[in-house]
DNA sequence: GTTGATGCTTGAGGTCGTCAAGCAACTGGG
DNA sequence: CCCAGTTGCTTGACGACCTCAAGCATCAAC
């Protein structure tokens, strides 16, 4: 019944090492911001735009956007105009403080990016096609476990 | 024995579905990177630097740089003159084809992604040390069939 | 040798990203 | 109340990244 690791691990005695999983990681990665970016550009945005308009589930001010980004404020001010140029955007006033400004897509803003996503899931998403219900659950266990890791430091 | 799947799926009907797959895999790439540039700055270089030189484990003509890294060649022009101009790298001239030039490390170079590398292993790195070696094993199985299936794609 | 393709560079133009400085608004101690 | 200190956002300057169009040198093939 080790039918995953015997068809993942030709030998016991191969252990990836960190290194190579951490290179693993990378490409994925690495390869599907760009499938993110190239859905994003052919509805006219940047990567970075659509990554922002992709947090926008409510309304965030901006502090928090650039928590989220891991970025300066001042870039998110940026950011958010040219979105909020083009429509895909709201600035709201905060009722409970003055200073703050509530960032909220709007309705072609929330088209737009579902839009995206359903293109990066089509070019990306195509790929776990290949696995089977149990693959799919173990992957996502394991990724999952990796995330709250790297979570749980600075 | 289906210990891996007992401990990641907890019900059987749990089907993680591919959106959360890859936001998980953007989430983890997200924070990789986001160490692998901070590792950089660390070495006075920029995410694009480190990643260019990254790839230098031989020489590589400008535009086999261009094409690893997914972008126009005259990109590549910027990011080697700036590390050119620190002495991480060098044009040589390639002696098949005059119009080539064959970027390569030199040992400043090398011992500077080498850091930067082992800086990277130590942020991101710890967070593999959860893993057993079947599950390093297993993981490293799954993610590079995911890589492969990424490939296989225009 | 002339024509066309290829490799690299340059310049213009825009986005991304940081830092320092500034303004408005909140907050807490007196 | 008031007034220092903090916080949220914006602005301006500056550099890196990135793409496109154009240009130059070289190669390749007829």
């Amino acid at each position: 019944m080790s039918r995953l690791a015997g068809m993942t691990a030709p030998t016991a005695s191969t252990s990836p090492g960190k290194s190579q999983l951490l290179e693993l990681v990378a490409a994925l990665g690495s390869a599907q911001w760009q499938d993110f970016s190239t859905s994003a550009a052919r509805h006219g945005l940047t990567g970075a735009q659509a990554k922002l308009l992709a947090q926008l589930k409510g309304p965030v001010p901006m502090r928090g956007l650039a928590a989220l980004l891991v970025c300066d404020a001042s870039n998110v001010t940026g950011i958010v105009d040219r979105l909020e140029a083009r429509g895909l955007v709201r600035r709201e006033p905060d009722p409970s403080d003055r200073r703050v400004k509530n960032v909220v897509a709007t309705e072609e803003g929330q088209e737009t990016i579902r839009r995206v996503r359903e293109e990066m899931m089509r070019a990306t998403g195509d790929a776990l096609d290949a696995f089977d219900d149990e693959e799919r659950a173990v992957l996502h266990g394991l990724l999952e476990r990796l995330r709250t890791g790297l979570e749980r430091r600075g």
